[in-house]
DNA sequence: ATTACTATATTACGAGTAC
DNA sequence: TGTACTCGTAATATAGTAA
């Protein structure tokens, strides 16, 4: 993670421009003797995460933007537990069924999503505004259910994000060879949806995304 | 800093709740052997950061508050490296000369803040939405003037921001015993800012505070 | 299967000190 | 002054393995 040298060079803002810091201050301020912070100064040195010049010290860029990526994956790890989808249900191609039927697939979503998918896909077409939360999403490790090939027609892997739709169980769906754009959301689910929940095309649904939140499988 | 071995479980949600995850699967996620991940998580939980049973592990609240404190002081560091500060300058009570005029506080303006105030003290009236800003501020680290006792009268300790002010160098002063109240900065320079910037009560100022700025001593 | 003990190996630390 | 060597010791890691 972040080293304490590293969090005590940014509070001196070392980010900013080079800084005229002892390594007895650093000793100092991390906890540790005077050689310690003279030796870890060296070795950030080398691993090029500092620069050093006339006594001074600064973090190089590649430090910082490594501080600024970690950060946004704490972030995005403690706030915003739960994404949120609007849309409507759109009218399917058909060929969702025939995916979920192949039997790897099913052994697949049911061993990592803990539930035997209905034979059928629903396809949700979401707003402008929730686009941006379909990048989010996507930003999240998916559980990935892998490819294969069978009858010398290969299929690829798909991303899964488990999600409940209108309280129901299920998971949102990105098939590598993807048929449709940014604005659809294709959800499975052990359900057949359409008849569970008395949708039709245009029915409004709201899928919920709980992120970090992998299933139990049953005993 | 926060460890790798928290940063992991953030990931994973432990922070959201009790989470199933093995010494093995820590030991792969941070780099270690499966025994030293045991040894790591025993150690956690001895100190309060995490609580086990069953196979599960979760963050304590302690450990998330903790995370929370890190993460806004690295942001603290990282975004907003100036503060600005939009007021007018106001009447003072004259009382600032006195102090400034004091052997010890100039010889100590002169070495912590480098340079000798001016005798006199500018107060700027800062508007009902600075004094927020003014809050962050005192949440930085200040320069600390340290009080004294002269004469059977004793001065307190003033802490100090260097900041410039309408362009030219200053800094605001805290002084700890204040007789000004949130919305009233008491600002010190090498110069005469009244005559300098040809200032009178009511006038405009811009008053510009850089975060973690230290000042350059004259060799 | 997973966890955590003991013994051994490795790495990191600070004291002393030269530059 | 401040930095960074060497070197003996302390801390921390892994391997092997029992529970």
């Amino acid at each position: 993670m972040i080293s304490d040298i590293v969090f005590f060079l940014l509070k001196k803002g070392a980010h900013l421009e080079p800084r005229r810091i002892t390594t007895g201050e650093v000793a100092e301020g991390i906890g540790v003797s005077q050689q310690t912070a003279s030796r870890k100064l060296i070795q950030l040195e080398k691993e090029g995460q500092i620069s050093r010049s006339q006594g001074r010290i600064a973090l190089t860029q590649n430090a910082i933007l490594e501080i600024k990526s970690k950060l946004k994956e704490i972030l995005n790890s403690l706030d915003g537990t739960t994404i949120t989808f609007k849309g409507k249900v759109a009218s399917g191609l058909g060929e969702g069924a025939y995916y979920m039927r192949q039997k790897h697939y099913v052994k697949e979503f049911n061993s990592k999503l803990c539930f035997k998918p209905f034979p059928g896909t629903l396809n949700v077409s979401i707003g402008e505004d929730d686009i941006e939360k379909r990048l989010v999403l996507r930003e999240q490790k998916p559980i990935v259910i892998s490819g294969f090939t069978a009858k010398s027609r290969s299929f690829g892997r798909i991303d899964a994000y488990r999600c409940s739709i209108s309280g129901l169980p299920g998971a949102i769906i990105f098939p590598e060879r993807s048929l449709h754009g940014l604005q659809t959301l294709e959800i499975i689910s052990p359900f057949n949806l359409r008849k569970k929940l008395l949708l039709s095309d245009g029915s409004d649904v709201k899928i919920e995304v709980v992120k970090n939140n992998p299933c139990e499988p049953k005993a």
